[in-house]
DNA sequence: CAGTGAGCGAGCTTCCGCTTGACTT
């Protein structure tokens, strides 16, 4: 039996500490937090300065069961991480283990080295109560305003969803960069660029300074230079340099293995567990750009030998992130002799960019030389300039690659004339901010100081599944574009297509994102602006150095914010949703209403609250919002449903427009009529295309039963469905043998389909 | 693929942050 238990938050640290330590020390892992508020209703009594009812968490009952009995009879080290959270950790721990927190020994390290935690374990402290409180104090109000909050817009808006303070910054910065993309007006300009050549022959490729305005002024400047010469008026070389960037953290991982592989954030952070759990890499969860005084001096040995000691310069690289909590290292390969690893490909090579930034880092930077030539034209104030760019000096290049063609200039001397033989002007247009991808709405997220390392991939996760945001790709739309060209003294005009906006794998907010947003915006202000972290943040520190109790701190943003959650019950739903009064029906007075529904804009005829009759709903007309469309267009939707007729056996077609377009609907039969308007769509026409519809259900159908079951033809192969479920057939039965009995015993069998998303990893 | 949107009303949903497995298709 040893005489000390030491407790850290990870199992995969807890083994390699334990190696370091004599056999005194047994090791063990909370598994991080093993106490909090519960899952279900608030749990903190407001009337009672806020007390948190904590409980053990249901899946860390075991864990706190085994630690207990390994506390017994044993010293007790609380070693987890140093931060507000980890101080947290270990505080809980005192509760739930019964240990005294004034006397139990705390330590901390920041390296998993022998040095390291044999100097941490000779000065041990306690635990430190002020930062518990501020965590205490963050969490609390978490709760208070995502619980407070979340049931509001299930009221409003629709039941399940939810707000709180990091998700809903996330969804907001959606929201608003579409509609900046969306107002966006590009404004079109024409680049002139040409190649010249100086007397031996040698090319000169350059680029007008300024932009010229439009197709009319483009032809006229060509049209004066066609006289002009053009001579050189400066010839400047100046050296330049390129830096390696810092180390890799979890956000700039997240947004490196995105752009360089096409992870995604949550994919990232999956395969760098894998990576850590094998003992490859530092802690992936981390904010610090830290390198431990051994991973500087392996990096240093390794590139002296590898490279020459030129390429070696050891830096260590300041945090930038003003929130950063800086418990962990930055994202370092263990071991920097292992250039490559062993295993899954996608592994092998988000270890392979993680090594390489590693490296790069303690590298010397690039040498460049610049050449900067300026060409004056006789009769235009306007200058061309032409670059050059050599590399003198790889650096750190070497391990990372990314060298660019060296652009070489022939020797030019100011003064000396230049010819060219053709002058291009290509229109150019503006571009809108970009949208988001997971990887840079973590970045965008972490320079406002919102959300930690660990819960970045999480909060992705969540106002995707919340319907906040879908990840999609935007097929791009084709542009005419001008190209002007001057030749032997004539100009011709061509008109060239491109494509533009096309975006791959993008964040993109839903309507009801657009709903929330707003009501938040408008009614909690204070909860959704962008440095509403940053203020309470300021508010933990001062609970961190004791100038403040968490209580006091908690009551205080309470008491402004309690106010106008109760305020906001009175909030009508038509205000909600945006509800704009187009107008009257001119048939019978009902107002028509455009708004936004469950599933986006649309619009309704008569009030919801008339209990007498039941508002009518009609879909949004293709390409309008609840702001452009007009009385007419919403009453021209009110003609739909329409009866177009019936079939040839006397049952009534209906058509009208759905989700998914235009359709026809007899009985429980539904038919899309693309591009058919429903409401001109002739009786033939429709009888046509349902008749089409049934032979081609009727070649799918193999077996019906009395029951309503049935045995159909699939995309991929014979299938039982009784409406709900669908179940395969097995290859060794005869689908048109099949009996009613073993149709339904597959069906049994069958288990409840379950939706999920896909996992590439 | 699935053709909605109100309201009725029971019973449900929800936050952020720290860590890994235990579960299926």
């Amino acid at each position: 039996m040893t005489k000390n238990l030491l407790i850290v938050e990870s199992p995969a640290k807890a083994k390699t500490i334990e190696k370091f330590l004599s056999e005194d020390y047994t090791v063990k892992s909370s598994f991080g937090h093993i106490r909090d508020l519960p899952k279900k209703g608030l749990n903190i009594d407001i009337a009672h300065n806020f007390e948190p009812k904590y409980e053990i968490s249901s899946d860390k009952k075991r864990v706190v069961a085994d630690l207990k009995q390994a506390a017994r009879n044993r010293q007790v080290w609380l070693a987890s991480d140093e931060d507000r959270e980890g101080e947290a950790i270990a505080w809980h721990l005192t509760q739930a283990l019964g240990l005294d927190p004034k006397t139990t020994k705390r330590i901390v390290f920041h390296e998993i080295t022998k040095p390291a935690i044999t100097d941490a374990i000779a000065h041990p402290r306690v635990v430190d109560q002020q930062l518990v409180d501020a965590q205490q104090a963050r969490r609390t109000l978490d709760r208070l305003v995502g619980y407070e909050l979340s049931p509001i817009l299930w009221k409003k808006v629709r039941t399940g969803l939810s707000a709180g303070r990091v998700q809903s910054v996330a969804v907001r910065l959606l929201v608003e960069r579409e509609r900046e993309i969306k107002d966006f007006k590009p404004v079109s300009s024409y680049k002139v660029t040409t190649i010249f050549t100086d007397k031996k022959g040698h090319e000169v490729p350059a680029e007008l300074t300024t932009k010229l305005k439009d197709a009319g002024q483009t032809k006229e400047w060509l049209n004066k230079i066609k006289a002009a010469t053009f001579t050189i008026t400066r010839v400047e070389k100046k050296p330049g340099r390129r830096s390696p960037s810092p180390p890799f953290t979890t956000s700039t991982l997240q947004q490196e293995a995105s752009r360089r592989l096409g992870f995604s954030v949550r994919q990232t952070m999956v395969l760098a567990q894998r990576l850590y759990e094998a003992g490859h890499i530092t802690y992936m969860r981390t904010d610090s750009t830290n390198l431990s005084d051994i991973a500087l001096h392996a990096a240093a040995d390794y590139i002296t030998k590898t490279y020459g000691g030129q390429y070696s310069q050891t830096r260590q690289y300041k945090t930038k992130n003003a929130t950063a909590q800086e418990a962990h290292e930055a994202i370092r390969p263990t071991d920097l002799k292992k250039t490559t690893i062993r295993g899954e490909q996608k592994q092998q090579k988000l270890y392979q960019i993680i090594w390489q930034r590693t490296v790069a880092s303690q590298m010397a930077a690039a040498k460049v030389e610049k050449t900067e030539v300026t060409i004056d034209i006789s009769n235009q104030s306007e200058q061309f300039l032409a670059k050059g760019e050599i590399l003198r000096f790889d650096g750190f290049l070497r391990v990372i690659g990314g060298k660019k063609e060296d652009m070489i200039l022939p020797e030019l001397e100011s003064g000396q004339n230049l010819d060219t033989k053709r002058i291009t002007a290509t229109e150019v247009f503006s571009r809108p901010s970009a949208r988001y991808s997971e990887a840079t709405l973590v970045r965008k997220l972490e320079d406002l100081g919102i959300g930690r390392p660990s819960t970045y991939a999480p909060t992705i996760s969540t106002i995707q599944s919340r319907g906040y945001a879908e990840k999609i790709d935007i097929e791009g739309t084709d542009r005419q574009i001008t190209e002007l060209t001057l030749e032997h003294g004539t100009i011709t005009s061509k008109q060239v297509t491109v494509t533009t906006g096309a975006d791959r794998a993008k964040l993109v907010p839903t309507p009801i994102a657009e709903v929330v947003t707003d009501f938040l915006v408008k009614h909690f202000s204070n909860i959704v602006d962008y440095d509403f972290t940053a203020r309470v943040e300021t508010d933990f520190d001062q609970i961190e150095r004791g100038k403040e109790s968490w209580q006091k701190m908690i009551a205080s943003f309470y008491k402004d914010f309690h106010p106008l959650v109760k305020k906001s019950e009175d909030i009508p739903r038509q205000e909600v949703s945006q509800a704009h009064l187009l107008g009257h029906d001119p048939k019978n007075g009902e107002p028509i209403y455009a708004r936004y529904g469950r599933y986006g804009p649309m619009l309704q005829r008569g009030e919801t609250e008339n209990k007498d009759k039941k508002p009518d709903f009609a879909p949004m007309p293709a390409g309008q919002t609840i702001e452009s469309v007009t009385l007419e267009q919403a009453l021209d939707m009110f003609t739909l449903p329409r009866i177009v007729g019936t079939t040839e056996d006397g049952q009534e077609i209906k058509a009208n427009i759905g989700r998914y377009g235009p359709y026809i609907q007899v009985g429980q039969t539904f038919v899309s009529i693309k591009p058919l308007d429903p409401r001109t769509i002739t009786e033939t026409e429709a009888r046509k295309l349902f008749r089409d519809k049934q032979a081609q259900d009727a070649a799918k159908s193999i077996q019906e039963f009395s029951s309503g079951i049935k045995v159909l033809n699939g995309p991929y192969g014979p299938y039982v469905t009784d409406g709900k479920k669908n179940a395969r057939i097995n290859a060794k039965q005869n689908p048109a043998k099949l009996t009613e009995k073993q149709a339904k015993e597959l069906l049994a069998l069958h288990k409840t389909k379950i939706r999920r998303h896909k996992q590439s990893v």
